[in-house]
DNA sequence: GATTGTGTCAACATTGTGTCGAGTACGTCG
DNA sequence: CGACGTACTCGACACAATGTTGACACAATC
């Protein structure tokens, strides 16, 4: 998905002045937010602190970026850029050793978050306040629902896996679980699973879920 | 957990005027404002609304309470009295009946959320956003993955259930897809588990979990 | 040198929150 | 009865954050 829609339309780039000026101030403000967000909760940060951290007036802003949630999406763009190209994906080991197969699914999820905290941590924060992250937040969701449930599918009728709740749904609640997870361990907000532990328990869960044991049957 | 930093201190209840007033706007508002939830966001309804809605004007609104987030609060508070004797809770039937005693566990947190959707959903979405809220939510959190952490313990130790990662890490993992599966079904985001397979879903995620298998051994 | 597009901001308009202080209605006590 | 206190009410204000407008600057091109 990309997020047209969120920066303002920037014309034609054939022209650059060469003034201190441009892409610069737009970089400015997408780390400001960013390192900001390390801090404090979107909610806490103004219009006028992006600003001022960029080195430009509060109406300046606008000329870059439609609003705060749009900054944030812009964010959210970069960094799944980047982790679409790192986690290529767990491949085609899902019969061979599908235990592995699963700890690195969880692993790119840990990874993710792990990876850029403060961004995802304020996504979800938003989801239940703006449409457009909203929609995104369920775009990403419905497609690794629809890969996680393909795999769980294609367990079962190797016979790996014994029958169960339908596959889609067991995925969307082990994929939600993730996510909660996660975010209330970076967060540190109690009760939550040590960051230490994190993954193993939740790759117990999923392989619990999927098999009825820790020790499923490889290929 | 008594709510009274919420509510602003009422003066003493003894002489009641004639008017159509006192409680009974506290009432209107507090039933203005469950009702408006069931349609739209916390975030989208203005104190103007409530106050509206209850046939007073805003600065008198603040007679009656401190903030839009205290009447989520007081409602809160509410529907969780009303809960918590209802819920008496899965007694001693654990070792007895382990699938219905966590059938009950689950059916007790469902039918919680079910009851009062409209207010429950909206502490899900201001939780990242308003202290109070969260310290609140954290606290009920701690209370159940106590009582939660204690029955897989307790499981373990009569050889019910094999031996795994930390009772407690278990217990926090489930309790929060709970809310966040619960939360997803009730608010209709796409995608999510539908209202009629949920129970049956977290059923079984939580016994495979606890048990590796959807048959515990029965007393 | 005029034109065009990028970039800038002071000043304004708007919306929502929260407060203050002057008021009204009602029960009570002299 | 009247004056006193308390529950209750709201107009008017102060404030904070958001978003908009219109005038202006500068570089690149014609």
């Amino acid at each position: 998905m990309t997020l047209d829609s969120t920066a303002k339309p920037r014309a034609s780039r054939g022209r650059r002045p060469s003034r201190p000026t441009g892409d610069d101030r737009e970089l400015a403000i997408l780390s400001t937010a960013e390192k900001l967000l390390e801090q404090h909760a979107l909610s806490e940060i103004s219009i006028d602190d992006l600003a001022r951290g960029a080195g430009i007036s509060r109406p300046t802003f606008y000329f870059y970026f439609r609003s705060k949630d749009s900054v944030l999406l812009t964010l959210l763009d970069r960094v799944i850029q980047k982790l679409d190209q790192a986690v290529v994906g767990p491949s085609e080991r899902l019969s061979e050793d599908p235990v592995r197969y699963w700890r690195e699914c969880l692993e790119a999820t840990y990874t993710t978050f792990s990876a850029h905290r403060a961004v995802l941590t304020a996504t979800v924060q938003v989801q239940h306040t703006n449409a457009e992250i909203h929609r995104w937040r369920a775009d990403r969701a419905e497609r690794w629902v629809t890969r996680i449930s393909q795999a769980i599918e294609a367990e079962r009728a190797r016979g790996a896996a014994p029958p169960g709740p339908r596959a889609r749904d067991l995925a969307i609640a082990l994929n939600l679980m993730n996510d909660r997870v996660l975010y209330s361990t970076f967060t540190g907000d109690e009760p939550a699973v040590p960051e230490s532990d994190v993954i193993d328990v939740l790759l117990n869960i999923w392989l619990t879920t999927i098999y009825q044991t820790t020790q499923p049957i490889a290929g």
